[in-house]
RNA sequence: GCCGAGGUAACAUAGCGGCUAUGUGGCGGACUGCAGAUCCGCAUACGGGAGUUCAAAUCUCCCCCUCGGCUCCA
């Protein structure tokens, strides 16, 4: 089955097929390096991640790019505010965002382009954009001009009549057309600027991506990710600037992700409604809470509360429950196998099949609950070895993907398992002399360390959590 | 106003022409000293209205409601 894709551009559903052979181009909108990310920033790096994930599974070379924007009126805020140079602040934000993405399981782009760090080919870019006519110059700054483009609103899909221009904001009297949007603004008191051939300022937001994707992945690439609310204005934007600047269709599949909610608005920092990673995570297990972000599929918003992390916690367990007998089981069983291996073949294709309808997750994922169901009833008909290691390889497969499961534990150490076993023939004496007391306490304690011990028709099971 | 995404049982999510789904929660069983885990079963669905079709949650049209975008924002 062919990996297909849900294209904004087109509205559609298309077959991914890169430009050339298996090479994949993939860049996504990262963050503005002025605060400590929240869970709309994790929603959006663990959706891409697991798309770049799957895309590896698939045999694509994948080069995938994530920006960070750190020339943006709120970096520049708060570097005046804290007196500290706009590069400190960069810095310090980048690795806050590595560790919180990194706890979430989020693997590692391949380039981290930093807006600051790319003024000269920025600048460049303007000026190629004022010489072929697309941009003009107007009191020191520099706007893009969207008369001069054919295709308006191609990715966003309207019209710039159709707009209320300066509904929300005025519009600028430099302006040629209200949709006319800034590539090159002038310095106000204070903040940090650029030396460039216009006045001594900053570029807007929109040419800072177009540039850094365009060096990174070439004038033409395949992914663009990012959040809804980006598509207009900026990737439209970034349309705009990068064809005018190539001549060359610039993206091929725009992939965006449904926003991060809480009741019923939006996460966002402006709102003042977010929630840190850091915080979340001080109260949920990192791969909970990847879980609760991939069971929803990523193109739609997912609503922020703890009665529904606490249900994902609930659901995960039920996996991973699985997968512990599993594994236990495995260690004991009887050498073969049985049919039972063409299950764990069949969970495989079923998980695959799902990602392949635009990476849904969600679907994936309820085919894994299908087949836990099985397992566990597989679990006591005598299970062998062999099936047993196919089952634990489809779980490999959906964690490769995924992330969010565990196959070592670490309480696993190899004098832990002969000791429960002595801990667990005493407590059977005890309950076998009906003394109940006696075995509820060891079950009490071992459950305050962390081991739960189950007392099963075929025996007494015990993990660590 | 315009563009986009949605409205699925108690809740949350998939499905998107015939196979009634997945999880959490609830109820009833099996197992059991108890607890937990697990299994089996039950209940409660497709926003409203018209239409197309042998057949619609799925297609068409109209209406209602929610969210996002048209300032910065993943």
């Amino acid at each position: 089955m062919p990996l297909k894709v849900q294209n904004t551009m087109s509205g559609q559903m298309e077959e991914f097929q890169p430009y050339q052979g298996k090479k994949v181009g993939m860049y996504v909108c990262g963050i503005n390096t002025y605060f400590d990310s929240h869970m709309g920033h994790a929603k959006s790096a663990v959706t891409f991640d697991v798309i770049r994930r799957y895309l590896v599974r698939n045999g694509y070379d994948v080069t995938y790019v994530i920006n960070f924007t750190d020339i943006e009126d709120h970096c520049i805020e708060r570097t005046i505010k804290l007196g500290i140079p706009l590069e400190q602040l960069t810095e310090k934000y980048i690795g806050e965002y590595h560790k919180d993405m990194g706890r979430l399981g989020v693997k590692k782009a391949d380039i981290y382009p930093v807006a600051s760090h790319h003024m000269d080919e920025i600048i460049q870019a303007i000026q190629k954009l004022i010489d072929k006519g697309f941009a003009y110059e107007s009191g020191g700054e520099v706007y893009f001009d969207v008369m001069a483009v054919a295709d308006f609103g191609k990715l966003s899909h309207r019209k710039i009549d159709d707009m209320q221009a300066g509904a929300r904001v005025a519009v600028d009297e430099r302006k040629r057309s209200p949709m006319d949007f800034v590539l090159w603004k002038n310095k106000k008191e204070g903040e940090p600027f650029w030396k460039s051939p216009w006045s001594e300022g900053r570029p807007g937001w929109h040419i800072e991506c177009s540039v850094m994707s365009m060096k990174y992945l070439g004038e033409s690439f395949e992914v663009h990710g990012g959040g809804t609310e980006l598509v207009f204005p900026h990737h439209e934007n970034e349309i705009m600037q990068s064809e005018a600047l190539s001549d060359k269709p610039f993206v091929k599949y725009w992939l965006h992700g449904g926003l991060m909610n809480i009741g019923d608005e939006k996460m966002s920092k402006s709102l003042n409604n977010f929630f840190t990673i850091k915080d979340v995570l001080k109260d949920y297990d990192p791969l909970v809470v990847r879980f609760f972000l991939l069971n929803t599929h990523y193109r739609k918003p997912i609503d922020f509360n703890q009665k529904a992390l606490a249900e994902a916690g609930q659901a995960l367990g039920r996996m991973q429950n699985t997968l512990d007998s599993v594994i236990a089981a495995s260690k004991t069983a009887t050498e073969g196998q049985d049919e039972f291996i063409d299950r764990a073949k069949e969970a495989v294709e079923k998980f695959d099949t799902a990602m392949d309808e635009d990476f849904n997750s969600r679907d994936a994922i309820a085919s894994i609950f299908e087949f836990a169901r099985d397992v566990n009833k597989y679990l006591e008909s005598g299970p062998k070895k062999s099936s047993l290691e196919e089952i634990v390889q489809a779980f490999k497969v959906f964690d490769e993907i995924l992330s969010i499961f565990t196959f070592e534990k670490d309480g696993d150490s190899h004098m832990l398992a002969p000791l429960m076993e002595i801990i667990i023939d005493i407590r059977q004496k005890a309950r076998a002399d009906k003394n109940f007391q006696l075995a509820d306490e060891i079950r009490d304690r071992l459950k305050e360390m962390g081991i739960v011990l189950e007392d099963l028709a075929e025996g007494v099971k015990w993990k660590v959590l």
